[in-house]
DNA sequence: GCCATGCCTGACCAAATGGTTAGCATGTTG
DNA sequence: CAACATGCTAACCATTTGGTCAGGCATGGC
């Protein structure tokens, strides 16, 4: 791994330390100083290429979006763009979570292009008999993305209820997704007391 | 609200001026004399009731667990106990948030007993033929409630996307919950073509 | 009155932090 | 060769940080 990241420019090292530190333990607990060290170089360098604390972090929330996005931003079909950042680097992960936790400007702005090309993805799928339609489609894409999402934050509760080292073990994804994919063909319940129930609550409140 | 804080004991009011900061900004951007300050005690009181910072960031972890596990566990069906939590006001949801991305033991503590009683539940719908069967329990009770958690960590990405200020407002949460008993109830896809496909990936690596 | 006990503070400390500056190599270009 | 930009560092700085300590000031029992 070293001999990898030997050959990378200061910079990128430097970045690559940030994601992983800022990954791990939050930007606000991680110091330059520790940054730099990790990368191999004095801690002015940080400062030199970054100017400030903030600007590295930019770097990283940008560096990683960039990341995600990766392919062209049309083949966000099913799981395929989300899959990318689940399948990045576990620092990576953590790291997005933070962000999106944070609510940096750029995860904000990752998170609406996703609910965007997911509308779509769904709606298309509509159209074509694939997918359910919805009553609210643009609620439903957004929590759709939440749900995609989720293990970003919680990857690391989710492996411990699943009894696997990481989530990200082909085995654990597989066995997960397969759940979810249940989730998403046949649902969770099998009536439709809980619509019922909250029409009964709209309803009610709307009468108020 | 100053007037409500008053009256509580000062290890009270240190406590909840830590949750809101170390909620919104980060344990590790949160310094303890910004706690005192909005305690309105002097830092020294916060290491005197507290001990330390990690005992200060224990205390609340504890507090907002307790918070959460209010009633008896038993009634945790549906979103129930899970609701405790999402009603909470905006800075325990955000500090929750960052508890479980952080993985404190408390937080890791909670999940797994959400799990738990989650699983008993949907396994107790199955029986009375509510809830539909799942190839793996265990799996499928993990998700589920990851997904209900999900708001706590992407809220602020979803108020965005619902165009809404709040996730919490009632008529944000109505209007999201619903998507999700939508999904939950007629699940997303029309076609059992996802479970086909990712029957095939078994397959194909199963026989590798 | 007086001492004990619990809540609370100001002053202090060593360490760490983010950030600045001057300068050292190492090319590269005229 | 001189001039100059580039990548990098050591030394330094003001500020902030978590944490300690001695003591103030109530209350209440004796």
């Amino acid at each position: 791994m070293r001999s990898a990241e030997d050959d990378l420019t200061a910079r990128a090292r430097i970045r690559n330390a940030a994601l992983e530190l800022f990954g791990a333990e939050g930007v606000g607990r991680v110091s330059l100083r520790a940054v730099a060290t990790r990368a191999g170089v004095s801690h002015a360098l940080v400062l030199h290429h970054f100017a400030s604390k903030e600007g590295l972090r930019q770097a990283c929330d940008e560096y990683v979006v960039s990341l995600v996005r990766g392919g062209p931003e049309a083949d966000l079909g099913d799981t395929a763009g989300l899959a990318a950042m689940l399948e990045a680097g576990a620092a990576v992960r953590r790291y997005l979570g933070r962000a999106f936790l944070d609510g940096t400007p750029q995860a904000a702005a990752l998170f609406d292009e996703i609910v965007e090309a997911t509308q779509r993805w769904l709606e298309q799928g509509v159209r074509e008999g694939r997918v359910h339609p919805s009553q609210d489609p643009r609620a439903r894409a957004a929590l759709y993305v939440t749900w995609l999402l989720a293990p970003l934050a919680f990857g690391e509760h989710l492996a411990r209820a699943l009894d696997v080292p990481d989530v990200h073990d082909m085995e654990a994804m597989l066995r997960f997704s397969r759940a979810g994919i249940e989730m998403f063909t046949r649902g969770v319940f099998a009536g439709e007391d809980a619509l019922d129930a909250w029409d009964a609550i709209r309803k009610e409140r709307g009468s108020r």
